[in-house]
DNA sequence: CTGAAAGCGCTAACAC
DNA sequence: GTGTTAGCGCTTTCAG
């Protein structure tokens, strides 16, 4: 595999040309900024305070093999030359990047930015930093998610994407502290945090039944994710025990989750024989799609079709009517997922389990 | 299979032997694993196709003083050994790390997750990554920006926060590439891509105004922004050209961009003595919150009052009545803003000019 | 064309 | 306690 560099110019020039990227424009060489220089390294530091580098670097580190007097005398320089650390070189040192990768689907649908804040907040508060990747769930994009892992040497990867977890089985991605998070295998060999989709599904249909539907039908989308089957799953459970026949054409599957996928179901929907009285989507995005489809159809929800969601997005008590659905708790579950990942880092030995967050059904105007 | 492998044997080897160039010729090269180590250096790759390691660095980089032979030679190697270049290492000495930084508010708002997935296109495309820092509007974590900017080495950063742009005028920030997106100074030295938000405001209170309306709201969020500033500017400016006087009571300032800070500001507008027939907001968000709360409040859209909003992001056509607002294009926005960055990196004399992309009034049935 | 060698900035043995 | 020093993996003169 061979790189083009395209870079111009750019060369490491010894002390003789300061280097950096001279911002674009005048005089790039500002004058001499009280003794702020743009790349002050460590040995610069040593000199500055009359040490090695050892004793700056253990300063830095904090070791307590240092004195005091050394100490501050160190610690002053790094303010008055201020020092950054390189956490380049020290990475290459350390073989440790104190970056982790976060594999997102979509951070256009609410549901997944919520988790991507979640993630973003523990990660921050560790002091690590977060590579997002959005991958559209394009399988040749999550290629690149390996090839971070080696050429970044990235420290861990939380991946929200359905295939990963796949491939993760037989690829050497095993071999990479990761976390799965929504999308997950409980039987294979990798920590997860996500909810139990099955039983979340029961409920949200059971709850139908309870308000006297029998004819429901269920808006789905790409099986390829895990949650896609499992709320299929529980779907089907609810059905079974409520004494319900379930009726192949009242399960749709859609392309996507956006509001349009939901609106293009509709259609589907009302072109049934015998029309349902109830829909259960599994999204929240697409069960918004929905109702506005029921609206321009000019069927009124809930009475002409009740429709319930999945997710609990902020926007579900905004709508009219207010959308009933089960949530999930977003946040946490980004939050959780990289301490899952933090902790495996900090303890390697630390056989790390899934771990599965409540779900809840909330009921609203929509059914 | 391989064992799931643990952080230790990653590590440098604390009390094994000193470091060194212990794996080159060792045993665990000889795994079963079909020569693919987990780390393979250039050097590995050198000795295995009987050439130097410049020679393998000329071919990584494409560079044309390679003849044939040889050139083919390394490229097999590297197959041959799973070699990845350790990004680390290059950028170490190369002082570039083809890695962008992002700084956003709030991705959980769709008007920003947009912008994210235009520039992490962008991105993409060129060979970089994306570090993705959410401040959530806190200054203190801004100064994360300057330090990531050093400590990682970072090759720039877009920024869509406001006080960064204030910061950029004294600070060292302004020797780095940078540029704004959304929030700008037309006047700093910092390249930008944005929308025109006075003449979009004034043309959204104008549409008002040709609807009949005279009494017209204005609901704003954080003067801290630019955009704030500016929206407010050409509201007045439509009021003014049209002959009426601007009520100071009828500007109100709001907390945040969610769906409850648009509620909370509900209760205001209806406490006014003269109650408006009209409201224009900053954001989408805003004004869906606004449409809840006067429909909590008895009210019809637009009957009794009109509601206009700012941005256009995909829900503004899902909810009912549908949001008239006027248009970002915020895919663009994102795309554009990566791609200045970008241009400025490759050629850093270019002289980067701030861009405006157009806006658009979306008439829909709110206003 | 290709190789030898000097570092990039930092950490961690191993001295002293 | 503190200093010396050997690299981490890579790019890039400078020789040959």
């Amino acid at each position: 595999m061979v790189k083009e560099r395209t870079r111009a110019d750019k060369r490491p020039a010894k002390k003789a040309a300061p280097r950096g990227k001279a911002p674009a424009g005048s005089a790039c060489r500002q004058s001499v900024d009280a003794g702020r220089e743009r790349k002050v390294s460590i040995a610069q530091v040593a000199v500055h305070a009359g040490v090695s580098v050892a004793t700056v670097s253990r300063v830095l580190n904090g070791s307590d093999a240092v004195r005091e007097p050394t100490r501050s005398r160190v610690a002053d320089s790094i303010v008055a030359l201020g020092y950054r650390v390189n956490q380049l070189a020290r990475s290459l040192r350390t073989d440790e990047s104190r970056l982790l990768l976060t594999m997102v689907p979509d951070i256009g649908n609410p549901f997944y930015a919520q988790i991507v804040q979640g993630i973003n907040e523990a990660v921050q508060a560790r002091g690590y930093d977060m590579l997002l990747c959005e991958t559209g769930g394009r399988v040749d994009h999550e290629k690149r998610f390996l090839e971070l892992l080696h050429t970044r040497r990235v420290d861990g990867a939380i991946c929200l994407d359905p295939d990963t977890v796949q491939q993760a089985q037989q690829s050497e991605a095993q071999r990479f502290p990761w976390v799965a998070c929504c999308e997950f295998d409980a039987h294979a060999p990798v920590a997860y945090v996500g909810i139990d989709n099955r039983a979340a599904a029961r409920e949200a249909v059971q709850y139908l039944v309870s308000r006297g539907h029998s004819r429901i039908a269920f808006v789905n989308s790409d099986m390829r994710f895990m949650y896609a089957r499992e709320r299929q799953n529980g779907y089907e459970d609810a059905l079974r025990q409520a004494g319900i026949a379930a009726r192949p054409d009242y399960s749709q599957s859609v392309n996507g989750l956006d509001f349009d996928a939901g609106q293009r179901a509709v259609a589907r929907l009302l072109a049934l024989d015998l029309r349902p009285t109830a829909v259960f989507a599994v999204s929240d995005t697409l069960a918004i799609g929905i109702m506005r489809g029921l609206r321009d159809a000019g069927l009124a929800v809930p009475t002409d079709m009740a429709v319930m969601g999945f997710d609990d997005i902020s926007l579900a008590s905004q709508v009219s009517p207010t959308l009933s659905t089960v949530a999930q708790p977003m946040r946490q579950l980004g939050l959780r997922a990289a301490e899952l990942l933090l902790r495996q880092l900090d303890d390697p030995q630390a056989r790390v389990k899934g771990i599965r967050l409540p779900h809840r059904l909330m009921r609203r105007e929509s059914a």
